[in-house]
DNA sequence: AGAGATCTTCGTACGTTGTACGTGGTACGC
DNA sequence: GCGTACCACGTACAACGTACGAAGATCTCT
């Protein structure tokens, strides 16, 4: 990093030191941000007290001057994460308004992977998170939805959100551009197992997962951003028919 | 745990030491049950080689000889989970079948909460993932589903059954029956943030929240498995519509 | 029976983590 | 000038995963 045992302006030759870095001063709402950016770079086990310090060019020790211990940082960062997510918008009907933000969580849950199995397990929420809480709720009640079925509808769709969000965790890949990469890595798995039992064998041990893995996935790929739509829709639509029916 | 520097019988008048438990030989089985014990009494980061080794009666390096990494183990104790899933049963409709497993995943990850967030993760599946998942396929595509339906029919349930185990995973409580719990925690909640802000201006400034906690909630609490299950319909019910729609 | 050889067990030690504690420096009121 | 805050950090400790190599236990072959 740089020298810290260094005087200030005792040798008067020294370079200007870009003030500009060193400057800024802590604070949680900095600390935040860096920790946001370090899981997103690093990966969740990347996210430690020293390296993000070291990334603040600080000591340790001195983001506790900002967070009590590491959980409320979390805590915090995960504040950031649901800032992220669109609330829905009121200017349209409930179906689009309520895919638009599925979309949007989704697209944020891929942004920060680490986060995915954090939000929903903590167990104080933030103003955040209340808020996307009871738009999601207003526009389900504003569209006519019952209290019941208000409630089943939102438990429906954040489950389907977050378990689709936690398949994508760790894929390889980054966007769902390249997805042939997914049907490479489902064939080498296959490989890699082939060399215990043979590779015959486990096809004929488990045809179908066979059949779909060798005859749709491996040819025309898989487009994550489309099936999550697919499903999306079918639930939407499924919800829509129980409101009428009642 | 116990006096491991004793002596075999060097002192005879010992106590016959109970032979069974410490004679048990360490093994890979015994070690796997060990940790899934362990971590379904005391969490995921009660998980630890030391404890786990003293749990056994053993030098935790004497565990390395059966794994050679705690990742390993932890692959081992997720083919285990899988191991408990029920398979689809043959005998039955497709619908009846694919609804008894989702049930019996629910059950075996609420048994297992650690599990949640791990096994669709790992990049290496097991037998045990393998069996179940061909399993399913097979019941799919014998009702008639086409592949791509069949993919879509799959990614949503697992979704939907992963995600609602992830929103379980760290409730207070263990069994669904004591669900008035989970209104008090709620209610416990707002009145802790109340202490920041007024209760009365988070009430306004959430009102829909706060309509849906104390108005329904609050009073016939919340039956987490009778929820699973009419979201579990509610998306079988769909997927056969679409597959008569094809 | 004795001598390797092989299989299991484990003590010690290292590097990394979160963080308790106390110390030193800077800023600002009087 | 002198406290009184506040802010930054060095050191230290307990707990973690695990590399290394040395013991003990058991088996094999003569």
């Amino acid at each position: 990093m740089y020298d810290k045992s260094r005087h200030r302006n005792e040798e008067h030759m020294e370079l200007p030191e870009r003030p500009t870095k060193a400057r800024v001063p802590l604070s949680k709402e900095r600390l935040l941000r860096a920790a946001v950016a370090l899981a997103d770079r690093g990966g969740f086990e990347a996210l430690t007290m020293r390296k993000l310090a070291d990334e603040l060019g600080a000591g340790a020790m001195s983001l506790y001057h900002y967070v009590p211990n590491k959980d409320e940082l979390l805590d915090g960062m995960i504040e950031i994460v649901f800032g992220e997510i669109d609330l829905p918008s009121t200017d349209v009907d409930w179906k689009t308004a309520l895919r638009q933000r599925a979309i949007s969580t989704r697209e944020v849950l891929n942004r920060h992977r680490w986060a995915v199995g954090l939000m929903e397990s903590r167990p104080t929420p933030g103003l955040a998170s209340l808020r996307l809480h009871d738009a999601v709720l207003a526009c389900l009640r504003e569209a006519g939805f019952s209290i019941e079925l208000t409630i089943q509808a939102y438990s429906v769709q954040d489950a389907y959100i977050y378990g689709f969000a936690l398949q994508e965790k760790n894929l390889p890949f980054e966007s769902a551009e390249e997805s042939a990469a997914v049907a490479e890595e489902q064939v080498r798995q296959f490989a890699e197992l082939a060399e215990e039992r043979q590779l015959a064998a486990l096809a004929q041990e488990f045809p179908y997962l066979a059949e779909v893995v060798a005859g749709h996935v491996a040819k025309v790929g898989y487009d994550f951003a489309a099936a999550f739509e697919y499903g999306l829709d079918l639930i939407l639509d499924a919800l829509e028919k129980r409101r009428d029916a009642a």
